[in-house]
DNA sequence: TGCCTTATAGAACATTTTGTTGCATTACAG
DNA sequence: CTGTAATGCAACAAAATGTTCTATAAGGCA
């Protein structure tokens, strides 16, 4: 039982991905077929079909691709705006210069119509916005955080505006607006009490 | 000179376009071709033609009525929180109830390698970004807002967290939640300098 | 009304993309 | 070395896409 995998089938798999991967990096979910990734690998079109026999699930194992990008674990050592720092500089970084920030748009868009890639985008979501939360509910044991703390709010601030500026808004993710953002937070999560 | 333009184009043209935006809507932005939407018109696929000659053009015109949506007028008779609250709530039901909550999202996704749609949601953005900056302003001119306020940073997250929840997310808008959403913004804006 | 212009529908067609199959070749495991 | 199985390739069918032509009909105008 369990025979081991001929090497040839995770060989084309990577591979196949990994064009499917850049492909929708640079010309987008529309560019994703058979034939291109064909074209760009060397791989025959019988073989891409046999593997994928669906076109939807040779995308969405790319997506998969591009959302395990490793997780970089939370600390939490304190104060709250050092591990609030490090966690937004991962994702900043994420955003910038891995293909999520490319591929996220196109997932989400294909999320309107097709379950799949909707687990896709709530399983990678539902990740980052609890390792945040982990750096705030530990600011919290610590006693930094002020009383009656909304932390999903603030925890979706924090994500949020990131997304929003580098997928929607087209905006640009500079440290120097990464420092803003988390005084912001950091401001609201720890100040004292206000009435 | 300058012909009364013939009221027949005029008629396809919207036939077509709202066609192709339901179609955006319901199936994603891969669906919208020739085929699908004169099936879905009975406008023949020749005329489609001449009129987009290009689908990019045709889907763009598309984004575009999906993006024209009646700009509310801001409110800027304060206070702050109910200025507000006016705005988003127009927010939470565009993307709730209106065609560009889920055409949105494609549009982002073809703004990745289409330069006119990234003009599309730029265009869009920059002016509901200003809007809701309005209300601010005016607010800090009637000194509701405490020193040094980071305007537009809070635009941003006002703006962002809807966004991200709604598109990125697939988390629910409801008014319960708009209401905390409110509250949190307004309380940083409004709230005494803290050191 | 009648005439001219022009938008449309529909068919016919070439081209491209997509999906499928059969077979020779080659890599792998024992 | 041998059987199994994955690949490449060619051939093919089916569907989608793009292009062109013609007859029809609707609108503009005198």
């Amino acid at each position: 039982m369990n025979k081991p995998e001929d090497p040839r089938l995770a060989a084309t798999r990577t591979l196949a991905l990994d064009a499917a991967l850049s492909i929708l990096q640079e010309k987008g979910v529309l560019a994703v077929t058979y034939a291109s990734i064909s074209a760009k690998t060397g791989i025959s079109r019988s073989t891409l079909y046999r593997h994928w026999p669906k076109l939807e699930s040779l995308r969405n194992d790319a997506f998969l691709r591009a959302a395990t990008s490793p997780i970089f674990a939370p600390k939490t050592n304190g104060p709250l705006r050092a591990d609030l720092a490090w966690m937004m500089g991962n994702l900043l970084t994420a955003l910038n210069e891995t293909p999520w920030g490319q591929v996220a748009p196109q997932v989400v868009a294909v999320a309107a119509t097709d379950q799949q890639a909707r687990t896709v985008i709530d399983d990678f979501m539902k990740d980052r916005i609890v390792s945040v939360e982990v750096v705030f509910t530990a600011a919290k044991e610590r006693d930094e955080l002020r009383e009656n703390v909304p932390v999903r709010q603030l925890v979706e601030m924090a994500i949020a505006v990131p997304y929003f500026r580098k997928l929607i808004a087209g905006l640009p993710l500079d440290h120097e607006w990464l420092d803003a953002h988390v005084d912001l937070i950091c401001r609201l999560a720890t100040e004292p009490p206000l009435k």
